[in-house]
DNA sequence: CTGAATCCAAATTGATACTG
DNA sequence: CAGTATCAATTTGGATTCAG
């Protein structure tokens, strides 16, 4: 054992903010690894309006792949931020709609997105200055 | 030009919240690309407290590669995040810092950070759930 | 309409060895 | 001490095809 930080050697674990934290089963790594994929977030945000059809969301975000699509869907569906809905229609039509959870996550990821609005020019701007000089 | 959408094609404009955003340019996407990484808010986090030196950050994170601790650093300085010191002693130490975009930063991280440790066991249950199903 | 399945290209990450 | 360089393994994403 390393007497310094803690960390047992396989076992993974990390000292952030004083607080030894077994990176194996973290938290916040377990929540990120979710929302923080390329279309996860885009999604909840979507969401966040009311409940959207599987092809309203395709039209909604055309970038997207259909695998991606339902992929994400299915991947935070999983965790419990949304709920999907099948009305037996012919052809069936799916529903997906922002679970408790999932309106309660719009919270943080909303003051994030203010942040990164505020903050954006600086970011570019250091980014600018930092390829200049190498 | 899609007009339900306004998405031009090839143009990647998608609508989330009734506004337009353009993911080819999007200040929420090039932000979280960069943080959103696998060890870049755990690296910023581990900077709240103060600076660390290259070596304190290793020992502080016993599971990232040298490789990553450096790529990692390097990103994180490039947008603005932190500073890179260099004390020429013999041999060299390297101090990192966050700067005051990284420590405003922390605001909606922790908020993130808090709302994981709040919600983690309700993901872990409805994760559970879904899976008893499959 | 809402997917699942498959194949393949690209990006990420880890392991290892080497350097001023 | 603080990196760089290289290669291999893994993960991720897109395109395409098929199906209930």
């Amino acid at each position: 054992m390393n007497r310094a930080t803690g960390a047992v050697k396989g076992k993974r674990v990390v000292m952030v903010c004083g607080v030894p934290m077994d990176m194996a089963n973290c938290p916040v790594r377990d929540v990120m690894d979710n929302i923080g994929g390329k279309w996860n977030s885009l999604m909840i945000l979507s969401l966040a309006d009311g409940p959207l059809r599987f092809s309203e969301l395709r039209r909604l975000i055309p970038d997207i792949s259909q695998r991606m699509l339902t992929q994400t869907l299915r991947d935070l569906q999983r965790d419990g931020y949304l709920s999907r809905t099948v009305y037996p229609t012919q052809p069936p039509s799916v529903e997906y709609a922002l679970t408790d959870l999932g309106r309660s996550f719009l919270v943080p990821l909303k003051l994030f997105v203010d942040w990164s609005l505020q903050n954006h020019d600086a970011i570019r701007k250091a980014r600018a200055e930092y390829d200049a000089v190498a």
